[in-house]
DNA sequence: CAACTACATTTGCGTAGACGAATATAGTCG
DNA sequence: CGACTATATTCGTCTACGCAAATGTAGTTG
């Protein structure tokens, strides 16, 4: 029951909900772009991450000079459930349909480091953005 | 966004989801049985009813000198969403079940004030214990 | 190896949340 | 109306969290 609270809170911040939805989206996205999009300062993208990973909702990996996160792997038929039901969530708030955009926005302009330079196979119409 | 953070927050604390569970299991409970069956002082059962109700998760009915608390009716479909998500969650939570065999105690004693005083009628076996 | 980039961590500060104890309010019953 | 019960609210304290600025670190490139 503790670890569901710390769950919850881990989701209790905008900022983090924000973040979470850029990574649904994407599938894999790394911090730079996070912070283009969101506007979002350095330290604030980092540690919002953070939490995010340490409630096992987001994983990172490391590429070359780039952290590029992604939805954490569901451990449980819980875990699971939960991770479907934020992606609901997000797929029609009107916050996260406005970041989708600017996502967009960001890759057809060629400014998304994620998509630009780490995945350049992944175009923009793999996005789900409505 | 900052309305589902908010609903997030409310989530975020493990006294506010046993009593949630409570509620879930109970349909609808008075604050003292919440106080026995949990331990929480009267303070703090009331303090965190009024986050959840707050938090449009639970609402509250007044009966002659004992309040009421039910689970929220959904307002939309995400609502509605997030309330069946919860219920599952906690369904098979072990502490969630403990709760509930405690619960279910009470109601046998005779001890449990919402069961034996205002709706007698409805018995532990109406209960979903596990 | 030196400059640079992407990201993480530390520091210090202000605010929000959680708690128990005490107090207040509202309804009931004699 | 006065004693009692169930619940709500206030108060003071302590801890956790959010933030920006500064600093640290790892990997890359010339």
């Amino acid at each position: 029951m503790k670890e569901l609270a710390k769950v919850f809170k881990a989701l209790a911040d905008e900022a983090r909900l924000r973040i979470l939805n850029l990574i649904f989206r994407t599938g894999e996205i790394c911090v730079c772009d996070i912070e283009s999009i969101t506007g979002f300062t350095q330290t604030k993208t980092s540690r919002h991450l953070l939490y995010l990973s340490q409630a096992q909702l987001v994983e990172g990996r490391k590429q070359g000079l780039w952290m590029l996160y992604s939805i954490a792997k569901p451990k449980d038929k819980d875990h699971e459930l939960l991770l479907g039901f934020l992606k609901t969530l997000l797929q029609s708030n009107p916050v996260a349909v406005q970041d989708a955009k600017e996502l967009n926005n960001n890759i057809n302009k060629g400014c998304c480091t994620t998509f630009s330079v780490i995945k350049p196979e992944i175009k923009p119409a793999v996005l789900e953005l409505n």
